[in-house]
DNA sequence: ATGACAATACGACAAGCGTCGTAGGCCAGG
DNA sequence: CCTGGCCTACGACGCTTGTCGTATTGTCAT
């Protein structure tokens, strides 16, 4: 639901903090990326008006803290991309999705290898 | 590149069609979500006017077919994708994306796992 | 030639997002 | 009391995408 990338790395941010300010958000991700003060105030406007944060007045400013989990979101992110890749040819999807990891962090290969491991066992379990 | 899902659904089908005409397109991706024919041809425009794709004319019609290949796009796609999730979490993000997989095709699963395999061969040897 | 048809070209409109700028409110130090 | 900082509220603009509708043009059979 976070459409945009902005979006995203401030609701990041704020999963990662937890609570923060917009001054805070500004500072983590804003000012890196040279964008002015109102920016991420008005991205974190959108976002409350979504839903997707709630904020409490802390003496003049708000605090903001995440209204839905990461997991959530990511999940269904994940899946959405997912069913967009897979749509017309599912083999050659899992093989770019591997190369991406590879390319990203190689060192992710064996963990992601040990997930799905896991993952497998439950599986079989039937749980 | 691709920006949205309906550019994206439209090049994938040219993807898979090989080559093919607005109308093809339409009634492949089109019309079962009831969408108007210009509505087609307007985005196979825009992903002609991006480079994305290349037409011929051939009698009235035009011959679209894709200029970029789709490994390519599907890897930049992926790898964006992932980086956005890699961002703050990688080990959760890993974790995601096999849930996801899982949820979607439980087949995939043991692809995915004989993927990763050999690309740890293939790392190894030096490949 | 001409009229019916098919296909394209173009223009329009609404959303969603990124990005600012400005106006107005409030609190503390002179 | 007044001024300087912060902070929020809001409005504006440009660009991309989805989605149509209308106008224009080219083809073919009659």
């Amino acid at each position: 639901m976070p459409g945009g990338d902005l979006e995203y790395a401030v609701i990041s941010m704020l999963w990662k903090l937890e609570s923060a300010t917009a001054r805070e958000i500004h500072a983590q991700v804003g000012e890196p990326a040279k964008l002015v003060y109102t920016t991420i105030t008005k991205v974190l406007d959108r976002l409350h008006a979504k839903g997707l944060v709630s904020r409490e007045r802390k003496g003049l400013a708000f605090v903001y803290r995440p209204r839905v989990e990461r997991v959530v979101v990511e999940a269904a992110q994940a899946r959405a991309f997912l069913a967009k890749l897979l749509g017309p040819a599912p083999h050659s999807a899992v093989a770019t999705l591997v190369d991406a990891v590879d390319s990203l962090d190689p060192e992710l290969l064996d963990e992601l290898a040990e997930v799905i491991a896991s993952r497998r066992r439950r599986s079989k379990d039937g749980t």
